[in-house]
DNA sequence: ATGACTGCAAACTCTTTGCACAACA
DNA sequence: TGTTGTGCAAAGAGTTTGCAGTCAT
């Protein structure tokens, strides 16, 4: 499989850590790019799948393990279902719907900052901090109340 | 079993939404309040079965879920290992150590005020932010370097 | 008395593990 | 050519569900 320009930076990390570029590797990290949001490990295996057929849901999980490693993805956990991954690396907030269980983005750049600091402060070698934020989407609440 | 002063918020609460004032759910929370800090539903079992002897586990995480939704407790999820159930209410942080995934308070009074504000912005009705901190606990550190 | 809650067992979902084969370096 | 990575199957952990019996109101 050919290298992309935009592979560039994954492939990079790869040889540093001496580690092998495959086709997964490279579809998987295409894939999430793409999209630029969360999916869970099923969902990547479903988008990945028609470019990669026989792909299977324990590489998809080893692959988004490494992908969290390595600093290009995300993983967000709310405690209800599924993990999400996700490709967004800029910061940001996540809300979650106690109704429907919905994960939505947040643009929230710099709440995470101090939390950061302070954190290191501790001795705690922070690299990155998730906010979750519970409650009601707008949806439920409409739902709710006609 | 007697009603303590210290119950009274949950009886308050459960008789408002004419529930139960059952004895699993008074030792449980009057657990928790002793305890005051994160523990998954495994360690509430162990917790409460010298006091509840025959105590099912279904119970456990039935009481947890109800009480989070009373607001007496929150969820902290990291997508490892099991959730955890937080007794502390007042504000604060969670760190998680990639390594040995150890969770720990950090004591982060108003980084989250903001975000409430932007979510509620968009129309979402939050009631709670989770703030959540990856990376290297000082001791995986040390073993590390040594 | 009656309806909610509990305990038990089983099922279910999500994720990880073990092993043989394939394929990158 | 030597490992690392993959696919398959199965196991594992954590959590939820269904149902009969119990208990708070």
């Amino acid at each position: 499989m050919a290298i992309l320009p935009s592979d560039d930076q994954l492939v990079e990390k790869l040889r540093q850590r001496h580690q092998r570029v495959t086709s997964q590797r490279l579809v998987i990290h295409r894939t999430l790019r793409a999209r630029d949001q969360h999916l869970t490990a099923e969902q990547v295996l479903d988008a990945v799948s028609p470019t990669l057929p026989g792909i299977s849901l324990p590489t998809v999980y080893s692959t988004l393990e490494l992908f969290d490693e390595l600093g290009l993805i995300r993983r967000v956990s709310t405690g209800t279902g599924a993990v999400q991954f996700d490709s967004r690396v800029a910061p940001h907030a996540h809300t979650v719907c106690r109704c429907c269980g919905r994960l939505a983005d947040l643009d929230e750049p710099s709440t995470s900052g101090a939390a950061l600091e302070r954190a290191r402060s501790t001795g705690f070698a922070a690299d990155h901090a998730q906010l979750v934020i519970w409650g009601v989407c707008a949806v439920c609440q409409d739902t709710a109340s006609g």
